[in-house]
DNA sequence: TTGTAAATACCCAAAAAGGGTGAGTTTTTT
DNA sequence: AAAAAACTCACCCTTTTTGGGTATTTACAA
């Protein structure tokens, strides 16, 4: 089967030699090969690609925003961006918009080909330090997790405070009273240096500390 | 330069074959091969490992409390899991641990070697579908996202108040009166069908509404 | 055995939040 | 220009939360 493809890329001389990197494999066809994404969204409902490679920096409406744009309509089809970028704002920002792979730059000629097949089988390619950066931020979460030394018990109810419960419906919950809830709320607040509720789980959920 | 590997895997028989592959590379040393995790900590200590190979399930303690106990004390042993686990609690529970690359067995023969290479590189080497789960989990996040149809100044709010604030800080940073800000909350609540402000923190947080 | 940490519970007073209503002003959209 | 939506503010009343304590029982460790 030969998978049909768009190619946005601002660059001329990157955009021909994308196409005849491609050109090569005759498994793909190259539907379009573009400089802007003003047209985007027809261009993709036309020719409806199996795989979509997007440049980030372009004139008028930059890729992520493009990515944006086709996934308010179109969810099945893969989408690699190809770019120099590999700030974690970047990178992030074009994932969360719905972007399946990343790659930079200067691997597209040794790792398209693999990438394109890569995603195509269900695979989410990614340059290795952009991998790395996406597993790095899953972690840096969990570091900050250790560092407040809750007892079991604070551990529980800052865990059920977390998932928008009331005192008293921990209480409830844990079996003991409202006062006694309070007490450990209070030694939370102590340790987490904070002095509200709202205050305790904006940091637990934002250092992933439950 | 050679570098230093330490394996577990309680399969004697995949155990054998990952250090017969690894043997054939001679820019590799395997320190040690091991059927269980519960000298973990010594063992590295000593060897003090490039990469570590880490299965998960395993008798005794498991892969990811290994990998917990190893970063307690070493964050420069790159670690890949080799499991059959393709689920999101293991993947992510492993990743979070300190994992820095999660191979599932069946591609072991296929990408042991270049994952071991990519992973010295500075790389997180992932199986493709491992690689899709992690940028899905990310994506995941953002679609509730835009469901809500907070204004402009609701969203402000919330996200004030997500990040430990106050109503009266809020109040105070957005220029307004304190009831003001409190009639938005309210509008808030009920547009996320939640009744405190600290369900109202946990539910933008857990979904990422912020 | 004697501390010490943890978990439990209670009291009081002040502050904040939740729920409701009404209403004037500004912005946006049509 | 008119209508709709968003933003602003104020007041009422009730419930919850917070901050400051004190105190008992259990459990585990020095």
């Amino acid at each position: 089967m030969i998978h049909a493809i768009l190619l946005y890329e601002d660059n001329k001389l990157l955009r021909e030699s994308v196409c005849s990197l491609l050109g090569m494999a005759d498994e793909y066809e190259i539907k379009g090969a573009f400089a802007d994404c003003s047209l985007v969204e027809k261009q993709v409902a036309l020719h409806n690609p199996d795989v979509i490679l997007m440049d980030i920096d372009m004139p008028g409406v930059n890729g992520i925003e493009a990515v944006k744009k086709i996934r308010a309509f179109n969810q099945s089809a893969q989408i690699i961006m190809l770019t120099v970028f590999d700030d974690s704002e970047h990178v992030f920002n074009a994932l969360r918009a719905g972007a399946n792979g990343y790659l930079l730059k200067k691997d597209i000629s040794d790792k398209l080909i693999d990438s394109i097949d890569e995603i195509l089988t269900g695979g989410a390619p990614m340059s290795p330090v952009i991998a790395r950066m996406v597993i790095n931020s899953m972690q840096q979460q969990q570091k900050v997790r250790d560092n407040y030394k809750l007892t079991r018990r604070e551990g529980d109810v800052l865990h059920l405070l977390s998932k928008g419960n009331s005192v008293k419906m921990i209480a409830n919950a844990l079996g003991v009273s409202i006062d006694t809830v309070r007490t450990h709320t209070k030694n939370i607040y102590d340790k987490l240096h904070v002095n509200s509720q709202t205050e305790a789980v904006s940091k637990a959920l934002n250092e992933k500390l439950v």
